[in-house]
DNA sequence: ACCTGTGGCCTGCTTC
DNA sequence: GAAGCAGGCCAC
């Protein structure tokens, strides 16, 4: 069996990619009965036009016959019928009837396609449009601060700051407090906007946006929202960066000041955005020093953008998945959905109508190992597999519509059982006991191998680029958007929500993945090698060196898996696993926590500067504390630091810890260095509030208790937002007392703080690394308080 | 029309 | 102190 079949990567992109003189799309909303498209001619003249929002759905021309053609057509809720090929497209005059009639055949046994489809997806599929190069705007106001945001429509706005992408700056500023002369500061705004297609704030969605349109909409300014893309940089910002942040530092705030201070070296003008009103109020040098600030603002928007990319790769992404570069475009499952029914549309497919309410039970996920060392690990070797979720899903032609159901899938079990043999012209999944029939190319192979053909081909014109030129920019971004257009598409189908669910193939992939690790497992065991960790696509093995894990490696590849997959039934193979790295040393606290450094790193030795690796320790997680995160990140340094690091005394590291104890008993403490900071994933309402058995109403979560008492205060509390608190006293009568950031006098329960806070997960990972050593003692600072005397006792005096 | 997935560790709260 | 639950964040 070829371990490779796509040798396509020299082939051009698809039609679709290539440059044409027709208008470029703006922007597409969906508004009563009809479309609003927005538009760009060759000439540079905007427009926005009115089309008859579709609402269609598909049967199969065979089924349906002409004579049922015919009645349909008659049907005054029909707007019109049209044999398309394999499919017939009814197309329907409102979109609940087209919903109603599509529920009403799939009930007589005839099949409907992509009924339940948006209508502005439904334009898009159908007519595949140009992109437009949007002009990007950056955007910030502030707004009067003493009120909430929950009244943003009596929140007048002081001052607007736009910064385009071409480095053209504006700014208006409130005349008078007048609802005169915000009217007029509002109209400039939306004069200046005209210039631009799409206007990114930090945390627009929840602020920025809303209240400009609230604002608009009071003082009566004629506004028409669907003319921009509207895109919230801070969601995109979480989202891109959650792959490459390195420390939990990172991770505790999402305020742009933050964020420009960590990459850009440069935060936000010294201005307190909670006096925007008094500012404004006092006039002069106040007053200017808020504009200022507002300024600075939509000029670190466009900094981080500049220093990022993320805007730009988003729209890569939007262009490649036929979708639009807002906020919501940035989810997988809108990008997967543009994409797979662009390429169903190209290749003649269509998707069956998706059921609602669907829900189903979890399926079953990777594969984790508990860790089979103990203390430090020397040369531990570590191999994965490239791109396995992708790669099964082609290897074993799985897709909602090759999976063999009812009936036949009972008929293949019973003759596998007595056989032995999978049948001729299905795969088999060992444990899932699904089958997936080969002979048709699925349409999410399909999908997949055109993600990586295109992905190859920018890869190819990347490398053919001098690096960093704008054309070399273009090519990695092309090639980014298509790798993670690859992976999302596993995500999706495991998604209840969307229109690809299907339990059966998400388990099946998970589960081809676990078998093939298991696979690989013991074939290294046999080979007298130790496997001591493996995590989803990952085998960690020691007992062996680089040379003969090497061939190991590649023994698997040639031999191991095209024997085993023929076995199953798969039609190709591209299954790779790869040999990663080596670590000189590991440590491995649990599962997903470890630390280790390197030898090689894909054959390049490690150097005096190579970072250890470090993974889930407690010195990653945003929710730390950071003298915790401090502290264990200079343990970690003395157990696999390059330079400081192979201490294998446990002494070395007693005096450390006897150093930060008596740091964090008696030295100074500030806020920075104890606050804890959780986000709010949910509403404040939504959170599940129990009564106790005595009736009263059950203690929440910290971080829910403070972000009620901050919401009391005046503070926005809305999904999303992180909650900054700290122990206070975890003695207290009334029982652990957790106070706001806001609060800090100073004090906090320094007990408290090491013998819960900051020792346990480093004595964690020192457990780990000396499990002889007994590292208990340190933890228990806390006096013994005076034991309380009985109510008896207290009666009887 | 809020919404990619499961596995795993850990904390805080309540009850037994 | 153990067990069960909610919730957050991380590995993949």
């Amino acid at each position: 069996m070829p371990r490779r079949l796509i040798k396509r990567a020299e082939l051009p992109p698809t039609a679709i990619e290539q440059a044409d003189a027709r208008p470029e799309v703006l922007n597409v909303t969906w508004a009563g009965d009809s479309l609003l498209v927005v538009e760009r001619d060759p000439d540079g003249s905007t427009r926005i036009r009115n089309e008859r929002a579709p609402y269609c759905a598909f049967v199969e021309t065979l089924i349906v016959g002409p004579e049922f053609a015919r009645a349909l057509r008659n049907d005054i809720r029909v707007h019109e019928v049209r044999e398309e090929g394999k499919y017939t497209r009814i197309s329907f005059k409102r979109r609940d009837q087209c919903l109603d009639i599509c529920q009403a055949l799939q009930g007589n046994g005839m099949p409907t396609y992509e009924g339940d489809v948006n209508p502005v997806r439904r334009w898009m599929t159908d007519r595949m449009p140009r992109l437009g190069n949007h002009r990007i705007v950056y955007l910030d106001i502030e707004t009067d601060s003493r009120l909430p945001f929950s009244r943003k429509e009596e929140m007048r706005v002081l001052c607007w700051a736009i910064e385009g992408a071409d480095g053209v700056r504006k700014v208006g500023v409130l005349e008078e407090n007048t609802d005169a002369a915000e009217a007029q500061l509002l109209q400039r705004l939306l004069n200046e906007l005209q210039r631009y297609d799409l206007i990114a704030a930090w945390n627009g969605d929840r602020f920025d946006f809303p209240v400009l349109q609230a604002r608009f909409e009071k003082r009566r300014l004629s506004f028409v929202a669907a003319r921009w893309l509207w895109l919230d940089q801070m969601v995109i910002f979480q989202r891109m960066n959650m792959m490459a942040a390195e420390s939990g530092e990172e991770k505790t705030s999402f305020k742009l000041g933050d964020i420009a201070t960590a990459l850009l070296g440069e935060g936000k003008d010294d201005f307190d955005a909670a006096k925007t009103w008094e500012a404004w109020h006092a006039g002069g040098d106040e007053r200017r020093r808020m504009v200022r600030y507002c300024v600075k603002d939509t000029n670190l928007l466009k900094r981080v953008e500049e220093k990022t990319g993320y805007i730009g790769l988003l729209h890569t992404l939007a262009e490649t998945c036929n979708v639009f570069p807002d906020t919501r475009g940035a989810n997988p499952t809108i990008q997967a959905e543009g994409f797979l029914l662009a390429l169903g549309a190209a290749q003649g497919y269509r998707f069956p109508t998706a059921k609602v309410g669907i829900h189903s039970e979890k399926y079953k996920g990777a594969y984790v190992m508990e860790p089979q060392c103990k203390g430090i690990t020397k040369n531990v070797h570590v191999a994965d597999f490239a791109g396995l979720y992708p790669s099964i899903i082609v290897t074993w032609n799985m897709s909602p519509e090759t999976l063999v159901q009812g009936e036949l899938h009972k008929q293949l079990s019973d003759e596998y059982a007595q056989t032995g043999k999978v049948p001729w012209g299905y795969s088999y999944v060992t444990l899932t006991g699904c089958f997936f029939r080969t002979d048709v190319e699925g349409i999410l192979p399909r999908a997949v191998k055109e993600v990586m053909r295109l992905r190859k081909y920018w890869n190819k014109l990347k490398a053919s680029l001098p690096p960093g030129t704008p054309e070399w920019v273009a090519a990695n971004r092309k090639a980014t958007a298509y790798k993670i257009a690859a992976n999302s598409f596993y995500g999706v189908v495991g998604s209840p929500l969307s229109r690809f669910f299907s339990r059966d193939v998400a388990e099946s992939v998970t589960q081809a993945g676990a078998w093939l690790i298991i696979q690989t497992i013991d074939a290294a065991t046999a080979r007298g090698m130790t496997a001591v960790y493996g995590d989803t696509d990952s085998v960690f093995i020691a007992g062996t060196n680089r040379t003969e894990f090497e061939v190991f490696v590649e023994w698997c590849n040639v031999d191991l898996y095209p024997a085993k997959l023929v076995e199953l039934g798969c039609p190709e193979n591209l299954i790779d696993l790869a040999y990663e790295k080596e670590f000189e040393r590991v440590v491995f606290s649990c599962a997903k926590k470890y630390a280790g450094r390197y030898v090689h790193f894909k054959g390049t030795a490690a150097t005096a500067d190579s970072k250890p690796e470090v993974k889930g320790l407690e010195f990653k997680r945003g929710d730390s504390l950071r003298l915790a995160r401090n502290f264990q990140a200079e343990v970690v340094d003395l157990l696999v630091g390059m330079t400081n690091g192979g201490h294998e005394d446990p002494l070395t590291f007693v005096e450390v810890v006897e150093r930060w104890q008596q740091r964090i008993l008696h030295g100074e403490l500030t806020l920075e260095d104890v606050q804890l900071s959780k986000r709010l994933n949910k509403e404040l309402g939504q959170y599940a509030q129990k009564v106790k058995n005595d009736g009263e109403m059950g203690r929440q979560l910290p971080h829910i208790e403070i972000a009620k008492q901050l919401l009391a205060r005046g503070h926005d509390m809305g999904e999303g937002v992180k909650v900054h608190y700290f122990i206070a006293d975890a003695k207290h009568p009334d029982g652990p007392l957790y106070l706001a950031a806001e609060d800090w006098q100073g004090q906090c329960d320094r007990w408290e703080v090491w013998d819960r806070m900051v020792y346990p997960p480093t004595e964690r990972l020192l457990t780990a690394a000396f499990p002889t050593f007994d590292w208990a003692p340190w933890g228990k600072t806390r006096p013994k308080m005076p034991r309380k005397r009985k109510v008896k006792e207290e009666a009887a005096e």
